[in-house]
DNA sequence: ACCTGAACACCGTTCAAGT
DNA sequence: ACCTGAACACCGTTCAAGT
């Protein structure tokens, strides 16, 4: 039943099965992995690395070789998030070619869909725990390309006319702002909202970006 | 040099010298008030409680006759933290009677300060750290106070036909997004304007006022 | 009633040691 | 190179005991 089935190359059976450094594949993704896990299942106060270890199997210190410290993981897991949000982005422009306010539109479904799905990841992301400069360079980096995406709307948008001519970075910052603070709203259960139905909070969510269209639109 | 001076009141020595139970008078606020101290100077991840009574000058064992756990400390200065917000939105109304458009505009300024001012207070309110429900009932009627002035604004200037005839909660959903949204970026770094000064911040909360208010205005 | 000190199980991190 | 186990200082929480 092991994964390990050891398919042999032909040819290749010369010099070693391969490398299997002791114990795991790459160690490094299944650290992250777990703790992505992990936080999710708990809170972000409560996520452990002795914990993370345990899950993976390795002793307690393991995780210092891939890692420098806690926050470092931490940081790794915040770096996959700003990814995805990245993707769901791309997605969204991908889906609705030549229409920057349905992609607008379609960006803010997944972004919302994004954070109730992983709202302990979010909060790692945005929550003031991982430090806003150059610490981690690929934390960073992530983050810059995700909003980089949704300039690229904006200034789609500009060039045929349906958003105003407006500073892009504030515009997109405007969009931002209003479909992030709605996710965190939502998870943090503000409004009896949190109970409700996923169906309702698309309704909700399409609500407000049609006001935010509305105000960041032209005439 | 004691603070101790013991000013004995005349007329008043005959029973006993004021209650001062063992060591201080109210023992519950400086507990909640030395954690939102260590709070803001850390992050939430590094608030200890035994840092917090140490601070206090008072065993670690101590803050446990007054609240139950240390979530339930955290919930009290969450709580503290809603109550602001709510004194700062009414506050708002008064500098602006029969302008709700100002009101607005005046409270999205001051949520933004107040954020700015406590970026880990609000981390630990909107985090996901305290559960949403009806576990510490302070907190929760502290943050729907909050909402009710919000929506009192709504109310106002739908009366007065400067706001759309739309759900209200729907309405003050999409601003309190709006602005929470942009107060967490901003404390976040998403942009460079981290390291701006309080002014651009100021310019940037207006424009995108201004854009929230062309989105819920009427026609 | 209010506070203390010892005790327990847990945590992050370091380091010498093993393969 | 990669992983382990012992060790350290810290943490949240409980509990018998003190005033």
């Amino acid at each position: 039943m092991s994964v390990q089935a050891t398919a042999i190359k032909p040819g290749s059976a010369r010099k070693s099965p391969p490398p299997k450094p002791y114990h795991h594949g790459d160690l490094r993704r299944e650290i992250l992995c777990a703790a992505r896990t992990l936080l999710e299942e708990n809170n972000i106060a409560s996520l452990s690395l002795r914990a993370v270890a345990k899950k993976v199997g390795v002793s307690h210190t393991a995780p210092y070789r891939h890692f420098k410290d806690k926050e470092s993981l931490l940081a790794g897991v915040a770096a996959i998030g700003f990814a995805e949000i990245g993707s769901q982005i791309a997605r969204a422009v991908e889906m609705h070619p030549g229409d920057p306010a349905a992609q607008l539109q379609e960006a803010g479904q997944r972004y919302v869909q994004l954070v109730m799905d992983n709202p302990q990841c979010v909060q790692l992301m945005f929550g003031g725990i991982l430090p806003c400069d150059d610490t981690y360079p690929d934390l960073r980096a992530a983050g810059d390309l995700a909003f980089e995406r949704l300039k690229m709307i904006i200034e789609e948008g500009q060039s045929s006319a349906v958003f105003k001519q407006d500073d892009v970075e504030l515009l997109a910052m405007t969009a931002w702002s209003c479909i992030h603070g709605l996710s965190v709203l939502f998870i943090h259960g503000s409004l009896d909202i949190a109970a409700s139905t996923t169906l309702e909070i698309h309704t909700f969510t399409k609500a407000v970006t049609a006001t935010l269209l509305n105000g960041i639109g032209t005439g």
